[in-house]
DNA sequence: TAAATAGTGTCTCTTAGACAATATTAT
DNA sequence: ATAATATTGTCTAAGAGACACTATTTA
C-alpha cells in the first residue's frame, strides 16, 4: 500500500487536467524520427514518452505547444511547422487522474536542431524511428501512430514536406524526404515534372557537389503555400 | 457591479473546464442545416449556440459527445456519424472561466429526426442554414465554419455523405445531397459512372415514383466503408 | 402525342506512371 | 573513357469532364 499511486487521489479533482503533447518529427540518418523523453517518475517510470506538459490558464493551446517545443528542442516558432493532431481523453489513459491531452504534430528541419544526434548518448531524451519506436508510456503509441498517418496524408496533399528540409535543398534530397515519409520509391522523372508544374519550388543559382554532375539547389516558394493547400502534390 | 459576471471568479480555478460541442448537420428543405440552441443565460444570453456540455470525469470525450447528441436530438449512436473536429482553447473564448472545448461533427439523416422542423416553431432549438447561420455565441461561428469545411472535404474523399440520407435513396437524391454540401452542380452521367465504379452503393428491387420514369432505389454498401476511406470519390 | 425524369454511352483532353535519352561532373 | 549523378523528354493507359443519346413513366 506504499505505492506512489497513493499520492494521487482522483476524487480531489472534479475537473480534468489538460495537457499538450507534441510529436516532433525530423529526418535524421535518412529516417523519419520522433523526439521522445524518458520518464523519471511514476507512472510508466523509465518508459519513453512523447514530450508535453500542462496547459497554463492564460496561454492558448497553440502557445502551450510552442512553449513545450522550445523547451525540448530550443527551436523557435518561426523555424517549425506545427499543427493540431487531435485530442485524446479516455478516462483511464493516465492512472493518476483524468488527463485530457491535445496532441500536436511538429516538423523540424534537421538543420534547425543544435544536437541532432543527442539521442545516441543522452539518457533521457532522444530521437527514435517513428515507425518502430520503443515501448511508450500511456496511450502514446496510439498518438504516435496517428501522427505518422497524418504526416503521410499531409505530405501527399500539401507542400508541408519542405518543413523537414533545410532552406536550400536539391530535388534529389526532396524526393528522398518524400520517399522516407511515404515509405515508397518514387519515379525520378515523374517526381520532377510534377514539382515543376506545381511551382512550389524555385531554383537558386547555387549547386551542390555530388559524386557526379552537381545538383542545382532549390528553395521552397513561400507564396505558393496557400495555393497548394487544396491540391494533391503526389497522388 | 451587479453584472452576472460577478458570480464567476476565474481565480477560483486552476484547471480549465472541458466541454464537448457538437455541430449536428442534416439535410432539410434541400439545404445543409445545423442544429443550434438559444442560450438563456449570461454570457451571450439570447444568442444561438452550438449544443454542447461539460465532459464528466468518468466518460470519454466520444461518450460525452454521443450523450449530448442524444439529449438534443434523441438519436442513438447507431444512427449517426460522429467524428472529432478539433479542439478550441483560446484563453478568452469564454468570459466566465477558461473553457477548452473539443468540437465534434455529427451527420444525421433527416429520417432519423423526430421533429425535423422543430426550428420553425420552437423558440430555443432549431435548424439553421450552415452557410448563413445567425450570430453565434462564443467562437461558435469559427467552429461552424471549420465544421462545414471538414464536411465538404470528407464528402469528396470518402463515402460519408450517405449518412445524410435515409437508408434507401435514389441516385438523384444522392447527387442532390452532394450538390447541396459541395455547393456546386455535378454532371449526372459522370456522377453515376463514378458511383458505379466505386461500388459503394447497391441497387435494391424497389422503385420510387417520380414525375416521370420511376427511379431505382439504392442502398449504401456497409462493407464498402473501409475500402472507400482512402479513395477520392469525387475529385 | 408531349413532358418529365431515369439511365447509359461517347468523345476529348489531361495526367499519372513507366521508361528512355541526354547532360555534366569526377576519376 | 567510365562511372556517377542530374535533368529532361516520350509514350501509353486511365480517368475526368463535357455532352448527347436512349428508356420509361405520367398526363
Amino acid at each position: 500500500m506504499n505505492s506512489p499511486a497513493d499520492a494521487y487521489n482522483p476524487a480531489d479533482y472534479d475537473r480534468p487536467s489538460v495537457t499538450v503533447d507534441i510529436v516532433i518529427f525530423s529526418l535524421l540518418d535518412a529516417q523519419l524520427k520522433a523526439l521522445l523523453i524518458k520518464r523519471k517518475l511514476w507512472p510508466y517510470e523509465g518508459y519513453w514518452a512523447i514530450p508535453g506538459g500542462f496547459v497554463e490558464m492564460t496561454e492558448s493551446l497553440e502557445d502551450a505547444a510552442y512553449r513545450e517545443l522550445k523547451e525540448e528542442t530550443n527551436v523557435d516558432r518561426a523555424d517549425v511547422y506545427l499543427e493540431q493532431l487531435r485530442t485524446f481523453g479516455k478516462p483511464d489513459r493516465d492512472p493518476r487522474t483524468r488527463v485530457i491531452t491535445v496532441a500536436y504534430v511538429a516538423l523540424v528541419g534537421a538543420d534547425k536542431l543544435q544536437n541532432p544526434r543527442a539521442g545516441d548518448d543522452a539518457a533521457d531524451v532522444g530521437w527514435f524511428s517513428a515507425y518502430k519506436p520503443p515501448r511508450l508510456a500511456f496511450d502514446h503509441h496510439h498518438i504516435l501512430k496517428h501522427a505518422v498517418t497524418r504526416l503521410r496524408y499531409k505530405l501527399e496533399y500539401s507542400a508541408v514536406g519542405f518543413q523537414l528540409l533545410p532552406e536550400l535543398f536539391t530535388l534529389r534530397e526532396l524526393q528522398q524526404a518524400y520517399e522516407i515519409v511515404l515509405d515508397e520509391t518514387l519515379d525520378k522523372g515523374n517526381f520532377r515534372s510534377k514539382l515543376r508544374k506545381s511551382k512550389v519550388v524555385e531554383a537558386v543559382k547555387l549547386y551542390r557537389q555530388t559524386g557526379g554532375r552537381p545538383a542545382r539547389l532549390y528553395r521552397f516558394k513561400d507564396d505558393a503555400v496557400a495555393e497548394v493547400k487544396a491540391r494533391r502534390l503526389f497522388p
